[in-house]
RNA sequence: GCGCCCGUAGCUCAAUGGAUAGAGCAUCGGACUUCGGAUCCGGUGGUUGGGGGUUCGACUCCCUCCGGGCGCGCCA
């Protein structure tokens, strides 16, 4: 299909160049599939302006064109010039492999993906599901077209937080409720340093929080804050016990997202945290410094931008603090250092949320004026949010991810007990687990990731309509019946004749290279979704519409072609989506 | 104050310059005594937040207003 598409999009310019002169015509026109046709193409109307012909005139010569290629029985304009063409079934019976032919276009490529990055010290809540199921996908998409990815778990294990952590393990610490939970009592106790320390700044008088007003007066810092900042400075400088402490949070930290890994099948090629780069912070900032890429500013360090010189003119860039200390600013100008140094990528994905937008237009902003190539993106998805707002960890209105995987698991366990009472207990159980977890995933991936999403038990953990337990039935009922048809010794046989049904199915399947192409192109996994849908769908009317056992034995061998393949797609689109399918459910 | 994102059927979402804006849920009606009914076929439901502009053509691009989310040098 994809060569389809090129090989009439060639024909159809060279045909616009002969009738009407080379000035304006591309080297290729557009032709894709269409509702209204197999394939349809609007160039006429784009290109009678410049060619100063009427459309139509345009879409005669482009009928012409395409009218010459085998694979096509009709041609014909519509409309105000619109070329709708209609594929000879032969074509399309023939080239039904051609749905697995993906296209290497990212062959001797590298690509960084960096996603999921949680805090250490922290338990992995349904906020971080996103940028985790995001990431995986987009890593196995970009695989499956031919990059060489590596993928990279920026794990925030560094900074600020870890010298609250050290004075409220001192101070807090319930020794028994770690030893049986320990990311949750780290959670306990950074909370409760946080409410004595907001109380503490309360007393002294100064305003909660929300800074803005320019009072530099450092004698308004709570007892508790002035701690931990101390001990910070002792961790950055190698205090023995204070990195000792520091390795033990995130040793506890690393035992649980490994856990949550493992049942989520995620993987990464290295996890780099934030505290991997930190002897290359003082360089890195000096030789931005050195370059003049970097300037003083009030006793800190800062990137300014202007229109002129960046493009587009951005708010300082803040690398190192006034106190000599450094930010995640620094931190990523390092990263990306190592990154380009270390893999020479061709383009730098990062997955996070919408928040950090800025940042990252800074970040890369300084990065184009450090001289790196490679093409960044910021792949940002939209916050999740619960009915009554935002949640945040300290005001433990957060719900974990074990918990909603728990949840998905047990509904659809129900399910699957109640529909199919056959099932034995341990084949419940993998059910409960492929599908309660599909259903997860394909929650958050079917929707384009811009989007901000309100968080409901029953919304994210949906098992009808649009929803990867609809896919993975589609999956199961083709593998029952090829199980049953085996028993009569059947086997598949080359497709012949299509039956309208037949026809848009084998269309459907011939669709899914370019769906995987355009998630590789633009990191929308949806795109990827929205396809399976349609060739389950398709599928699904098929076969409720034809019979597949009991027809006579030609049809019956290209029948099980084609469900053959609508298997083959089903099961490595949705591997490509990290989601698995059942033998049955 | 400056900036980014969003607003599509009752609800949740597709459509990223192409034709008559499509799905799921909900709702209403139907499917050979079923190759698995977690299914299929059909109906109802739209001024794409309002207004203006660009274009042969706008949900899509530009301007503006309204509503919502988020961000804006010493957290990450």
């Amino acid at each position: 299909m994809l060569d389809l598409l090129d090989s009439l999009g060639a024909l159809g310019a060279a045909a616009l160049r002969e009738a009407f002169g080379a000035d304006g015509v591309p080297a290729h026109v557009v032709f894709e599939p269409s509702q209204r046709a197999d394939l349809q193409c609007a160039a006429a109307m784009q290109l009678a302006r410049a060619l100063k012909r009427p459309p139509r005139d345009l879409a005669a010569v482009l009928v012409t064109a395409a009218s010459t290629h085998p694979a096509v029985a009709r041609a014909d304009i519509a409309g105000a010039g619109f070329v709708n063409v209609t594929l000879h079934d032969g074509w399309i019976a023939a080239h039904l492999d051609d749905a697995l032919a993906h296209r290497a276009v990212g062959a001797g490529q590298t690509r960084v993906l960096d996603y999921s990055s949680p805090n250490v010290a922290k338990p992995m809540h349904i906020g971080h599901i996103r940028s985790t199921i995001l990431g995986e996908a987009l890593k196995r998409v970009l695989r499956k077209v031919g990059y060489a990815v590596v993928s990279d778990n920026h794990l925030g294990d560094w900074g600020t937080q870890f010298g609250k952590l050290i004075v409220a393990w001192r101070r807090y610490l319930d020794e028994a409720a770690f030893a049986r939970e320990p990311v949750q009592e780290l959670l306990r106790i950074y909370v409760k340093f946080s409410d004595e320390e907001k109380a503490q700044r309360a007393a002294l008088g100064a305003a909660p929080a929300k800074d803005g007003d320019d009072d530099d007066a450092p004698a308004a810092v709570a007892p508790l804050l002035a701690e931990a900042r101390a001990e910070l400075v002792k961790l950055q400088a190698g205090d023995a016990e204070n990195v000792a402490l520091w390795k033990r949070f995130v040793d506890v930290s690393m035992r649980e997202f490994d856990r949550m890994y493992a049942r989520l099948g995620v993987s990464f090629d290295v996890t780099l945290g934030e505290s991997f780069y930190n002897d290359m912070l003082a360089p890195t900032v000096d030789a931005l410094l050195a370059d003049g890429t970097a300037e003083p500013s009030q006793g800190a360090v800062v990137v300014t931008f202007t229109k002129e010189r960046d493009g587009e003119a951005l708010p300082p860039f803040l690398l190192r603090k006034a106190d000599g200390g450094f930010l995640y600013g620094s931190t990523d100008v390092a990263a990306m250092r190592y990154r380009m140094t270390t893999w020479s990528p061709s383009r730098i994905l990062i997955v996070t949320d919408e928040r950090q937008q800025l940042h990252f237009r800074q970040l890369f902003a300084t990065a184009r004026r450090m001289g790196v190539g490679a093409r960044l993106e910021h792949v940002w998805f939209g916050l999740m949010r619960l009915p009554e707002g935002t949640f945040s960890t300290r005001d433990g209105n957060v719900i974990a991810l074990e918990d909603l995987l728990d949840e998905a698991e047990r509904r659809a366990r129900a399910v699957a007990a109640e529909l199919n009472p056959a099932l034995a207990p341990d084949e419940l159980d993998a059910i409960a687990r492929v599908v309660g977890l599909g259903a997860v995933k394909y929650n958050d991936l079917s929707k384009d990731r811009q989007t901000l999403v309100t968080f409901t038990w029953d919304k994210a953990l949906s098992l009808q309509g649009n929803t990867a337990p609809y896919l993975q039935y589609a999956y199961a009922r083709i593998r029952s019946l090829v199980r049953k048809v085996a028993e009569t010794g059947a086997t598949m046989g080359p497709v012949g004749a299509l039956e309208p049904t037949e026809r848009a199915l084998v269309l459907t399947l011939l669709r899914y290279p370019l769906a995987v192409q355009e998630v590789a192109q633009t990191a929308r996994p949806h795109v990827l979704c929205d396809y399976l849908y349609a060739l389950a769908t398709a599928f699904s009317s098929f076969y409720g519409e034809l019979p597949v056992k009991d027809a006579a034995p030609e049809l019956r061998a290209a029948r099980l072609t084609l469900c053959d393949r609508v298997a083959t797609v089903l099961r490595e689109g949705l591997d490509l989506l990290g989601i698995e399918v059942p033998e049955r459910m």
